[in-house]
DNA sequence: CCATTACATGCGATTTTTCATATATATTAA
DNA sequence: TTAATATATATGAAAAATCGCATGTAATGG
């Protein structure tokens, strides 16, 4: 994995908080993350789907949910990376911490 | 500093490889990086003057040249980052700090 | 003052990225 | 099979980032 690859994918505000949120939670299902940060659907597809095409996330259907978390083989360093950024940056995620946490509680998405 | 905002300046090449090269030997001239790099020169001064403008790097010049350093005030998870990326990626930056260190020991540029 | 070296910036052109809208696919339930 | 829900993708437009080239500025040495 270059590093300037994986830079670019965390340098867009949905791709960095879609990565974030799910090193937060183990794992969120596309209709959370929607809601969690209030962005239609086709926006949260496409870069989850660029996400998954470079493999930081790996996705996994379960019936009509399709669920991503980080990728298994995400470098050392590259999750380091990632969990350092969401500890350091929690006013940047809480609301949409938040809400997910929420979501995931009531199960109604 | 908003995360997303910090990823996209090291989202670029030229500029990555400009902060890794200088986190690795505290600081470097216009001159040498444009040589470690092989880069010409219109190009390389203005992704440093980004890094000035976004408060990543700061400059200092000294005589005719002009010395390129993180900036001081660089949060500590950001510095933290940098570091690991530049110690994880050896093979991606091998060649330019190799070049680097040779420039500045010889003072030719 | 003039020439040279080191660096910065303006600007139009090109490339890359992102977006909105429409549409397609997959799963479940009736 | 049909309808509804969840997700994915195609496509052309819009926005943003990058680049090459020309030119401007700052410091030094003669």
């Amino acid at each position: 994995m270059n590093p300037c690859q994986f830079y670019k994918f965390l340098a867009d505000d949905t791709r960095l908080k879609c990565i974030l949120l799910i090193s937060q939670t183990t794992e969120a299902c596309v209709c959370d993350l929607m809601t969690a940060l209030n962005l239609d659907q086709p926006k949260t597809s496409r870069h989850l789907a660029q996400l998954r095409k470079g493999a930081i996330l790996q996705d996994e259907r379960r019936g009509k949910w399709v669920y991503y978390k980080l990728h298994p083989d995400l470098p050392r360093w590259a999750h380091d990376v990632i969990q350092s950024t969401a500890h350091n940056n929690t006013e940047y995620l809480q609301s949409a911490l938040t809400t997910l946490n929420c979501c995931q509680l009531t199960d109604n998405c």
